[in-house]
RNA sequence: UGGCCGAUGGUGUAAUGGUAACACAGGGGUCUUUGAAGCCCUUAUUCAUGGUUCGAAUCCAUGUCGGCCAGCCA
């Protein structure tokens, strides 16, 4: 196999079956270019899973020079909204934003391909403007239902040719016919209409003449085909409902099978990559390609297995289930594994497709690691986030030797991986507040924190040593006294003293309250629905946790967009949707690592 | 009792007839004004049985296990 001519891809890009089966057709020249497709349907929000499929696509456009069209696969018309359409186009776009949005295939709005008709072949040349934009005219996805006339008229040759005709079958009866996987199914009695009657009828089902279900457009292909989808499979069904962009204008639709396969050749696309469930499909796709006598190279299907994620669901049906039985606020709950949720919560688009590229691509019907997504949003964050200290329960803390209005002030950084991020300046006051958990009277083993008579270091600051612990009646701890060692701080004669502990802390005077919410994984079982259990008996009742936390001033109007490190905690940003610049609220993207619990809890 | 597809450490992926490797997870150490990060070390893998071959994770056969397919959904 040469691969001289072709834009090899560098040593370090992504490899896997299917880009090696790209480079072998640009190689072979079966394919000059490379076009690839997205095509969700737009009955719902786009979920991690679907982030495979976008990085595949978009990725191998952007690898070997192509384009990857982003087409709303509408053909089902009482699915399907417009609120999903505007959500897929949004979370692609931040997917693949800085990455690959130059290879996003679009069109002129209003743009259609030429109906084929018995115009010249020729005429399909003209099909659909891809990529750059025209001056002053505005872009569109692909979509699916502006093919509709072209795709009448392709199924109106195929009658022509005798391969398909009008069936008059029930569904029950058509299902009754079509026998079982084991047993063959028997022809239809419909199945030798003539071509003037199928066309006659087929006319006259669009005209609108016939009710739902009445008759259907089938392919003529074999009742007896091991392949379930090869015997006679519907193309066309009758379905008088208002479809989001064609309105009333049709009253049947084609069937995936016979809408996808020339939706990709009208589109030009090359590669048509799906998930595996479409396996038993492609002699479909085939058929039906070449039994048009189609003039243009014709478009190849190739399929790979579907992302799955640990603790959590991702089927359509079951995250629609969750926001319709407000289980969760919305599909943009931080708790979903929606793209839009993962937006919410803070991961950046990057940190997603890195995970994508982690889990490969392969025939293998895995369940990814919740931790290999985790750590690549924390490898993501730690180099980017902005550090800042904020304490989620406080813990009221006097340091007696200060002066009620004496402040000292230090510097903090802002991100010690990157130094031209600069410091800012924080103040020590009397009065701080602490972490509670920073706190035991009564330590365990290797406590390496605050305790009575003990020391530790304030981030930033100085070391403080615990005269005295008060308590309320009840006995919960609710202040401790404490004496700063001022001669500890950096550049002062104790500085390089040394103490076990470090803890992050608060001016009690200069920081402000804010809203935390705490999100943590959304079920309790990595495989929620194994054993065929309810997935919704497994929920985790600590998946979120709202906090009355206090926060550096710096934090008060927190630049939205912004990464942060709360010091010692985790990954926070202010809620691109609640958050005000007097009212922050701050979501918890991931936690820090935290190798002390995972100890402590060992026997 | 049909057809198609798959099986490599705990998880996922690579090795394309020639020394089974990488990441995550796990374990140990080091460093540390984040019990984070970093750095160093480390445990652990070819579904089974035959066959082809000088040589098999890879090719062939059989078996086992798993997934998908009987929507007028996609």
């Amino acid at each position: 196999m040469s691969d001289s001519a072709a834009p090899v891809p560098a040593a370090s890009a992504p490899h896997d079956f299917i880009r090696d089966l790209v480079a072998a057709d640009l190689a072979s020249g079966r394919t000059p270019r490379i076009h690839t497709r997205f095509p969700p349907e737009p009955n719902g929000y786009l979920h991690i899973g679907h982030a495979k499929s976008i990085c595949l696509n978009f990725g191998i456009a952007e690898q070997f020079g192509g384009v990857c069209n982003l087409r709303l696969d509408d053909t089902n018309p009482t699915r399907e909204e417009t609120e999903y359409v505007d959500a897929i186009i949004a979370d692609v776009r931040w997917l693949i934003d800085g990455w690959a949005d130059d290879r996003i295939g679009l069109k002129p709005a209003g743009a259609r391909p030429v109906a084929s008709g018995d115009g010249p072949e020729s005429d399909f040349q003209q099909a659909p403007v891809i990529g750059a934009a025209p001056a002053g005219v505005a872009l569109e996805p692909f979509y699916a239902s502006d093919y509709f006339d072209a795709l009448f008229e392709f199924a109106t040759r195929l009658i022509r040719k005798g391969l398909a005709y009008v069936c008059d079958l029930s569904a029950e009866e058509t299902e009754r016919y079509r026998g079982s996987p084991d047993r063959p199914g028997m022809d239809s009695p419909f199945r030798t209409r003539s071509v003037e009657e199928n066309l006659d009828l087929f006319t006259r089902m669009k005209g609108g003449e016939f009710p739902d279900g009445a008759r259907t457009l089938r392919a003529r292909i074999d009742m007896t085909s091991p392949n379930i989808w090869l015997r006679d499979p519907v193309l066309y069904r009758i379905r008088h409902s208002e479809h989001h962009r064609t309105g009333r204008q049709w009253s049947l639709y084609p069937l995936y099978d016979f809408a996808h396969c020339l939706s990709d050749y009208l589109e030009g696309i090359t590669h048509s990559i799906c998930t595996l469930e479409f396996e038993v499909h492609r002699p479909l796709y085939d058929w039906i390609l070449s039994s048009l006598d189609l003039p243009r190279t014709l478009p190849r299907q190739f399929e790979f297995a579907r992302l799955n994620l640990g603790f959590t669901v991702m089927s359509k049906r079951k995250l629609l289930q969750l926001v319709n039985e407000g289980l969760v606020s919305g599909w943009d709950d931080p708790r979903m594994p929606t793209l839009s949720g993962l937006r919410r919560r803070g991961v950046p688009a990057r940190a997603v497709r890195a995970f994508v590229q982690g889990t490969g691509v392969t025939k293998f019907n895995a369940i990814s690691d919740l931790a290999l997504f985790e750590h690549v949003v924390r490898d993501e964050l730690n180099r980017t986030a902005t550090r800042r200290l904020a304490v989620l329960r406080p813990l009221k803390l006097v340091l007696t030797n200060l002066a009620v209005d004496e402040t000292h002030e230090f510097p903090a950084v802002n991100n010690p991986g990157d130094e031209s991020a600069g410091t800012r300046p924080v103040r020590l006051t009397r009065e701080v507040y602490i972490e509670r958990d920073d706190f035991q009277e009564v330590p365990p083993p290797k406590f390496f924190r605050l305790r009575p008579g003990g020391e530790v270091r304030l981030k930033y600051a100085c070391i403080i040593r615990c005269d005295e612990v008060l308590k309320d009646a009840t006995g919960q701890v609710i202040e401790l006294r404490c004496t700063a060692d001022l001669d500890s701080r950096t550049g002062g004669p104790n500085a390089g003293k040394k103490v076990k502990g470090t803890i992050h802390w608060v001016s009690a005077s200069e920081s402000v309250e804010a809203e935390v919410r705490l999100y943590d994984r959304f079920f309790t079982e990595e495989e929620p629905e194994a054993d065929g259990r309810d997935f919704k008996s497994v929920l985790n009742p600590k998946s979120l946790e709202i906090l009355a936390a206090r926060v550096e001033p710096a934090l008060a109007r927190p630049e939205s967009g912004v990464r942060f490190q709360f010091e010692r905690l985790g990954y926070f940003w202010a809620d691109p949707r609640d958050s005000q610049p007097e009212r922050p609220v701050f979501l918890r993207t991931l936690g820090l690592k935290d190798t002390w619990a995972k100890d402590a809890a060992k026997p």
